[in-house]
RNA sequence: GGCGCGGUGGCAGAGUGGUCAUGCAGCGGACUGCAACUCCGCGUACGCCGGUUCGAUUCCGACCCGCGCCUCCA
């Protein structure tokens, strides 16, 4: 029985799908005029994480998760470059796709774009128009109109009186409403353009979502995620569109990921504290990114810090010095365990991946000892179910001995290496201690640190 | 101002009405030529004040503090 926090209901709730055994879900991507940031990261990990766990499950998951690729923000970037708004979309796309794959994000079922979706826009715009929820204005620019859907505000918790009360809703003549959102804006003199029957112009943002979800996950669909800063307006509005359209409920569950810190604040595009993930895994290795966003709850905020991060890659090297060394038994071998139960339990209450990386160290701690008494076999098993577990997570599927050794920026070559580690093993042999211990602080400098066990000397880089 | 979320040991971070989170760091011991890794052990954590209760960090109320949204932002 999962549970999950639905932020419709402010409560966990019990998770049905709508069709025994398959679960469609749908979470706003990217608007790609820039690279992805920390909290990108944060939310491609998060809904990766609910994916491959509901499919771990059994459950047959459709994940669509769309790019924006026209909006205001991307034809002003694409101008200061100088570049066609397509040059800029598709590289930024690929550098998406390069980023997600790095930080072991598994790609969507499906992905669509806006702009491969303009004719599903412009019906929804003139269903919406034909029952009143819309409107043609003075300016050609066609708006929604907040007043004719009397549950708007029921995502946010916002009431139409606070929001038209706050002076910082943009005030255009020609709505109707203050809180009214552009479907379709008219375009000016030379901008990019579609044909539609309210003259040439280009989708508002959040209709986009509408058509591309309900068109690629049907009327309603189980989940919705996306970042916490599009609870409101984005997924307000598409809620309401979206059920001014169809006549049905949108979605049943609505999900958000907490937001990214820094130095106490939301790291954003607005506030330029932003780090970008190709920025960061300059520094850090994917996974320790991954697991560092694993470790806390999805909902909670957390902070970025250097700190955070090299605790982060401290602790995943516990667990990959558990499994360094051995073969895990064939996963299909060992039936499940009180392990396997307990990372059930955690993940079940709506995704506790910090509940879930604790059976991971618990495992860590059983192969150590297992491997200490001299009991092989058992150590194996639990490597197995170790591995097993953290594919759940995204995290642990690299060989130990690749991910300890992985050449960041190392000055020294593996083979340089083994044979500075020869020429140790020579010297002690000859219980030339200082000669051995020379050679091993030279190593340290060079950023390798070396291990003795009764099989002979391993390293890793620091 | 409106709405929402949160304050857990040196740090990070789960969770619970009454024996255990977990990790990092630290301390003591074992292993080691010495280290590293690992193992064993250690540390009277739950913002403040009331209330409910046999018993509250966990439930209720007030208060203090922090954060997010209300504008493009994941």
């Amino acid at each position: 029985m999962i549970r999950i926090y639905n932020t419709l209901t402010q409560q966990k709730e019990t998770f049905k799908p709508i069709e025994p055994g398959k679960v469609r879900m749908y979470v706003c991507g990217m608007t790609v005029y820039d690279y992805c940031h920390l909290g990108h990261a944060r939310v491609l990990v998060a809904f990766d994480v609910v994916t491959r766990y509901l499919r771990s499950r059994g459950y047959e998951v459709t994940y669509v998760r769309n790019i924006t690729d026209i909006d205001d923000k991307i034809l002003r970037r694409a101008e200061e470059n100088g570049e066609p708004f397509t040059q800029l979309t598709e590289r930024m796309i690929d550098a998406m796709h390069e980023d997600e794959a790095r930080l072991g994000v598994l790609p969507p079922t499906a992905e669509p774009r806006a702009t491969e979706y303009i004719d599903e826009i412009i019906a929804m715009i003139r269903t919406l128009i034909e029952a009143d929820h819309a409107y043609v204005a003075d300016n050609g620019d066609v708006y929604f109109s907040v007043a004719s859907f009397k549950d708007y505000g029921k995502l946010s918790k916002k009431n139409l009186e606070d929001l038209l009360a706050g002076a910082r809703v943009d005030v255009e003549e020609a709505k109707r409403s203050p809180a009214d959102f552009a479907l379709w804006k008219a375009a000016g003199e030379g901008e990019v353009s579609w044909p539609s029957p309210w003259g040439d112009g280009r989708p508002g943002w959040h209709i986009e979502c509408s058509a591309m979800s309900t068109r690629c996950l049907g009327d309603t669909f189980d989940i919705h995620g996306g970042g916490p800063d599009l609870l409101f307006p984005h997924h307000e509005n598409e809620l309401a569109q979206s059920e001014c359209a169809t006549g049905h409920k949108f979605v049943n569950t609505w999900m958000h990921a907490g937001a990214i810190r820094v130095d106490k604040e939301k790291m954003s595009k607005s506030l330029g504290n932003f780090f970008t993930i190709r920025e960061i895994l300059e520094t850090y290795p994917a996974e320790v990114v991954r697991f560092f966003l694993v470790s806390s709850h999805y909902r909670s905020q957390v902070d970025y810090s250097e700190e955070n991060l090299a605790e982060a890659g401290r602790s995943l090297a516990r667990l990959y010095h558990a499994l360094r060394g051995i073969v895990p038994a064939s996963s299909e071998t060992v039936p499940e365990t009180g392990h396997d139960r307990h990372f059930i339990e955690f993940m079940n209450d709506d995704f506790n991946c910090a509940g879930a990386i604790s059976v991971l160290h618990a495992l860590a701690h059983d192969i150590n000892q297992q491997r200490r008494e001299g009991q092989n076999e058992e150590a194996r098993k639990s490597a197995a179910v170790m591995v097993r577990l953290g594919s759940v997570l995204g995290l642990l599927q690299q060989d130990p001995d690749a991910y300890f050794q992985a050449d960041s920026a190392g000055v020294l070559s593996a083979e340089d290496i083994e044979a500075k580690i020869q020429a140790r093993a020579e010297a002690r042999k000859a219980r030339d201690f200082a000669g051995a211990d020379r050679i091993r602080d030279e190593l340290a400098e060079q950023g390798v640190i070396l291990d003795d066990s009764r099989e002979g000397t391993s390293w890793r880089r620091s």
